[in-house]
RNA sequence: GGCCCCGUAGCUCAGCUGGAUAGAGCAACUGCCUUCUAAGCAGUAGGCCGCAGGUUCGAAUCCUGCCGGGGUCGCCA
């Protein structure tokens, strides 16, 4: 039950019902207008700017938007479970609901619980149809940094919640498993792997010096012995590649299942530059794009600002992705003859419109933002500007301790790693932390506050407000131990006793979750569902604290059997909804936090 | 120099795709509580929304130009 999408329903039909009378013009586009809460709640329980949106349209007959105002409220004062309806400012309607509407409101919370909020199946519209979320894609090259966790959550819980909000996802990491890089991790295990076989080694620069190839050496010599030691490179590339980058991966899946992450699909680079009868995908990729015209063999001008050192000028093969927003055209092959990553991202995508998504969503650090438009450009170009494709850019994460910044050095691939931030301060507190900015926002990230089991801590005061609901549950409980505490009984309960404004307000914030799901999801913004929850909290602990001065007005009232069952229907309905935010963002909802 | 992102209270940040008197948390100030409902509570103050134009009934939000910060700039991924 969304209450702001029932009114938007009902005043699209006054609206068509004072059209059907010629006093406006038909049909009229009612995604225009909104319904939300009131700037205030003093002014009601919901405002719709309806009238002013349409009054251009409304002039013939009605002199001002006040005046159309004026009938449209006149109109919902008499619908159901409205008490008022009113016009207020330039035009506004402000309607104020009576409070069986939100027994109505936490009736319906109760008989889905989590599932409150959850779009219903096949429903048409954005937030509908294959979305692909391609998110980490971290170079198979050495254990997962901070920065990287920031993207992984964010793809992860982006993904939940456009679920949630009705689309089909799928989660996709691309592998970056074909390049140079890859190529130096081979070289690095190598010698690792000949330091398990007892050899001195030195690692030069240009390879990865990380600890953590030393396992990945040991495992190949277990499976190749000594075989490989007086192979020329040519022959130990490609299985230590394959060894190395299985490894990898291994390690990084575990990472990212520490962070509660799992992709359905792992998609690797290398398969696009395979080929099939001569041809990979890569090649076909650009031959549609040829057969638009859109590749052509021809010139760049050099870089403004200062020029690369090894420029020079030559004839290459160009996507004209200019003629899709790009600033200019770019290069699919590389001096050597080899494919650029551009013409791989491009295949890749090709595969994600070949295997049926409308809608692509890519994850990306801040420092490939630059890369944007070209990628757009290609997915407009291959799918004839059917799909779509948004990138999300996640800002650094700066790690701090007590307020200090704490040291990166990448010295001897030494750094801070994701995992072992995890394993300090914990799940919950990396995932919910990271969704409480935006973005596209720089995070300053503290190991010490995020643990602190205080107020200030927003990921403590959310799960602390899902333990205490729990907490008068048991205490509910413990003076009445008859009461059926399931949701299904609880819808039963007298709900019309709850009166309290406190009471009232959890209820007017609990019924705003569905309309914050959709969108949040229709933004790609989960950190907004982040800020509803602590808001949310916030709510439930003041009118909490209210009944530390005034008894009558807490939850569990030994002598009030009715009313005590009414508020534990209300604090189960909390649970619910924070249960399910919090799962959005793949955060715990603990029952106790003692 | 081109392009992208950011600029909102002293600090850290929201601001629901153009709405009403711009919000929260720290910090500051003022009270209250010394509990057993669980890690304090209530309140006050604090703002040319970087600057200047433009679009319209209406702009923190959209457009243009500046200023300041960050990122990026054929072969890396």
């Amino acid at each position: 039950m969304n209450i702001f999408a029932d009114f938007h329903a009902r005043v699209a039909a006054i609206l068509d019902c004072i059209a059907a009378s010629g006093r406006l013009p038909e049909g009229l586009d009612a995604a225009r207008f909104v319904v939300e809460p009131p700037k205030d709640a003093s002014l009601g329980d919901l405002a719709t700017n309806a009238a002013m949106v349409f009054a251009k349209e409304a002039k013939a007959h009605f002199a001002n938007p006040r005046q159309l105002a004026t009938e449209i409220a006149a109109a919902l004062a008499q619908a159901e479970g409205v008490e008022q309806a009113e016009v207020a400012g330039p035009g506004f309607i402000n309607i104020r609901l009576k409070k069986e509407v939100f027994a109505d409101v936490l009736r319906a919370v109760l008989a889905s619980c989590e599932d409150y909020g959850r779009a219903p199946k096949g429903r048409e519209g954005s937030l509908s149809g294959k979305v692909n979320v391609e998110y980490v894609s971290a170079n198979p090259t050495g254990p997962m940094h901070v920065g990287h966790g920031r993207g992984a959550v964010f793809g992860d819980a982006l993904a939940n919640l456009l679920e949630f909000a009705g689309c089909e996802v799928t989660r996709e990491y691309y592998i970056n498993d074909a390049g140079a890089q890859v190529d130096a991790l081979a070289r690095s295990a190598y010698l690792r792997y000949r330091e398990a076989l007892g050899e001195t080694i030195a690692i030069p620069d240009g390879l990865y010096p990380g600890d953590y190839l030393k396992a990945a050496g040991q495992a190949i010599a277990r499976s190749y012995g000594p075989a490989l030691l007086d192979k020329p490179e040519s022959e130990w590339l490609a299985p230590v590649r394959r060894a190395a980058v299985g490894a990898m991966m291994a390690m990084i899946r575990d990472d990212l299942a520490a962070l509660r992450i799992t992709h359905e699909v792992f998609f690797s680079e290398r398969t696009l530059h395979e080929k099939q009868n001569g041809v990979s995908d890569i090649d076909a990729a650009i031959e549609r794009l040829r057969a638009k015209g859109l590749v052509y063999e021809g010139r760049l001008p050099p870089p403004k600002g200062q020029l690369p050192e090894d420029w020079e000028d030559r004839q290459q093969t160009l996507f004209k992705s200019t003629a899709f927003g790009d600033d200019i055209d770019r290069p699919l092959q590389k001096s050597d003859g080899s494919h650029t990553y551009l013409a791989a991202d491009i295949a890749y995508h090709q595969t994600k419109i070949d295997r049926g998504f409308t809608a692509l969503i890519d994850i990306w650090g801040a420092d490939h933002g630059g890369y944007v438009k070209r990628m757009q450009a290609a997915v407009a170009a291959l799918s004839d500007r059917k799909v779509d494709l948004d990138v999300k850019l996640c800002q650094m994460v700066r790690l701090m301790r007590g307020g200090e910044p704490v040291k990166m050095s990448k010295r001897s691939g030494d750094f801070v790693t994701l995992r072992e931030v995890v394993d300090e301060v914990g799940v919950d507190a990396v995932r919910f932390m990271m969704l409480y900015r935006k973005n596209d926002a720089p995070l300053e990230f503290d190991l010490a506050k995020v643990i602190e089991q205080s107020k200030d801590n927003p990921v403590f005061y959310v799960q602390y407000a899902h333990a205490r609901a729990k907490s008068a549950l048991r205490r509910a409980l413990a003076a009445f131990p008859d009461f059926d505490v399931s949701a299904a009984a609880l819808a039963g309960a007298p709900l019309e006793l709850l009166a309290d404004e406190g009471e009232i307000a959890l209820a007017k914030s609990i019924a705003q979750y569905p309309r914050l799901i959709e969108a949040a999801a229709a933004a790609h913004e989960p950190h907004r569902v982040a800020f509803y929850l602590y808001d949310l909290a916030s709510v439930f602990h003041a009118h909490w604290n209210r009944g530390k001065d005034r008894p009558q007005l807490r939850f569990v009232n030994a002598g009030e059997r009715d009313l005590t069952r009414a508020r534990v229907a209300l604090v189960v309905s909390l649970t619910c909804v924070l249960a399910s935010g919090l799962g959005v963002l793949g955060v715990s909802a603990p029952d106790e936090m003692r």
